[in-house]
DNA sequence: CTCCTAATCAATCAGATGATTGAATCACGA
DNA sequence: TCGTGATTCAATCATCTGATTGATTAGGAG
């Protein structure tokens, strides 16, 4: 009795949402397929019907969260104009979409006990690395980087520092350790 | 029937070690009384006799895990010394006891739906915050660190950065980018 | 209209899971 | 030796949880 017809895939979409939702709110610890189906008012079955396990749900929702963060790495200026909208597109998606840092960090924990899903984190994390690194050669060339900083240093420096930003806040209290590491670090890479 | 005769607070003791373990290993998502109780090679009752819930079985572990982080912060010499020393404890502490590490993540994740264990770890951050910032002052004084670091934003920097690359690391492949964050972040703030 | 397929639901299953109960068992002091 | 309190266990409960089954409905093809 499909109430309403839907464009392919959108009841599919709806689950996935409900899903990341979820876990942003309750964790891993606390995903359970019935609330993912109740929170989309849809029974239990269907959504096995989408996903025949709740593994290859969480799969989907891998992917839903991973493509959220493509933006943040924009493509045009100079090496330094680009480092500074990486910065200022993180900030703004941390603004926009904190669930989304919620959701990425129960992936990178959960990757110590999930291989496939390690590989992605892997795989993410080296274009990340390499992306900074690249940046950071073209900042120096441009002069506007001091000679000392080694870029393949100081982009693991960078990633470490954002990840622990980003993903592992404190929660209570004003985020003000968040802008004053954040300041300290783009003072450190001259982007202040 | 108890087979062998415990010193007071053993038994209680074993059944916080091995629920650490199991946590280290699986995760909040994989921690079942069952499993604890039988590490121990123990009834499910015994575990609820000294833990009358899983929360108050949790909050042992916390406590049990959060002592172990006081050895890092050495009391004895000049600032710059003592912030050599915490590095160094650090380092040692990931290469003994790996799964403290794993335990810290969850637990930091976990703190954003308990209220109690936020207040736990906002202590913590605060504490060790304060630390650094008053050696960061310290080794300024001692005219070993640059002038235009700032005790206060730098403190936040390492916090993040070693939250970063200890907490979430990448698991595969060699541990080169924490290397490479570490050795940079020292140099930074004039360790190296 | 008839038949087929996609989508959905109510009901149910089997196993897991936190917790409780009541009965043992042991050490120790009176 | 007897009683008492601290421990421990086997058995059981109630509920939760991922998954399956069989029936039902709507829309489209022929």
């Amino acid at each position: 009795m499909p109430k309403t017809i839907h464009a392919p895939e959108a009841r599919r979409d709806e689950l996935v949402a409900a899903a990341y939702r979820e876990i942003a709110t309750s964790g891993f610890e606390g995903l359970r397929t019935r609330e993912v189906a109740g929170a989309v008012g849809v029974n239990v079955a269907t959504l096995h019907y989408y996903f025949p396990t709740k593994e290859d749900l969480i799969r989907a929702v891998v992917g839903y969260a991973m493509s959220r963060f493509q933006s943040t790495l924009a493509q045009q200026g100079t090496a330094m104009e680009r480092l500074r909208g990486h910065f200022r597109g993180l900030r703004r998606l941390a603004h926009e979409e904190p669930e989304l840092f919620r959701v990425m960090a129960e992936l990178m924990i959960r990757s110590s006990r999930d291989q496939k899903l390690a590989e992605i984190i892997r795989k993410l994390n080296e274009y990340w690395h390499s992306t900074l690194r690249s940046l950071l050669r073209g900042a120096k060339e441009e002069r506007a980087l001091p000679k000392d900083v080694d870029p393949d240093g100081m982009s693991a420096v960078i990633v470490a520092t954002l990840k622990g930003v980003y993903l592992l806040p404190e929660r209570f209290g004003p985020p003000e350790a968040l802008d004053k590491a954040l300041r300290q670090l783009e003072h450190t890479i001259g982007l202040r």
